[in-house]
DNA sequence: GCCAACGTTGGC
DNA sequence: GCCAACGTTGGC
């Protein structure tokens, strides 16, 4: 059915991370993680959005200011086991597994997505505060293709 | 419901 | 260190 085709498309998405706190390369060392302690309610939602399968994109702030590499959702949303006593009182907060799949080959600059056309639009430079968001397909291809990272060979 | 004050994120 | 762009809090 065209309608499930759909849904079941993978979808494509962006994750920020201070390097120093939590990095691409510790999530290759460590194996499947919790992605957790999002406390944004526009960053919540497209959490809980998230499916097994689909692919997320790190992102490195502070001094790297690039996206490093792919990851793939192992879990989707699930209650955030640091949420505090205080925090549930007022709202639930989720995590979700990611596990790494591949480094990019040349990690994409800031200031190369700033100077791409096609990338204007993207919601890391629009909401420069929000640490989850969604790509187009076209978004991740134009990423894909500054990384030199072609996504063959990756079953999802 | 409005708004001022304050806090946080993250680039510069 | 500064500032823009939010988000939150609390008085009214």
């Amino acid at each position: 059915m065209l309608s499930q085709q759909k849904t079941s498309a993978p979808a494509h998405w962006l994750l920020k991370t201070e390097p120093e706190e939590f990095s691409f390369t510790d999530l290759i060392k460590k194996g499947p993680s919790p992605w957790d302690g999002i406390r944004n309610y526009q960053a919540r939602n497209f959490l809980l959005k998230m499916k097994k399968g689909d692919f997320a994109f790190i992102y490195h702030t502070g001094k790297e200011k690039s996206i490093v590499g792919i990851t793939q959702i192992k879990k989707e949303a699930y209650p955030d086991l640091k949420t505090t006593s205080a925090e549930s009182k007022k709202s639930e907060w989720f995590q979700i597994d990611v596990s790494a799949i591949k480094s990019f080959i040349k990690p994409v600059p800031l200031e190369t997505i700033k100077n791409s056309p096609h990338l204007k639009n993207m919601l890391l430079l629009k909401q420069t505060r929000l640490s989850v968001m969604p790509l187009s397909l076209s978004e991740w291809n134009c990423i894909l293709n500054l990384a030199h990272t072609p996504m063959e060979g990756l079953h999802p």
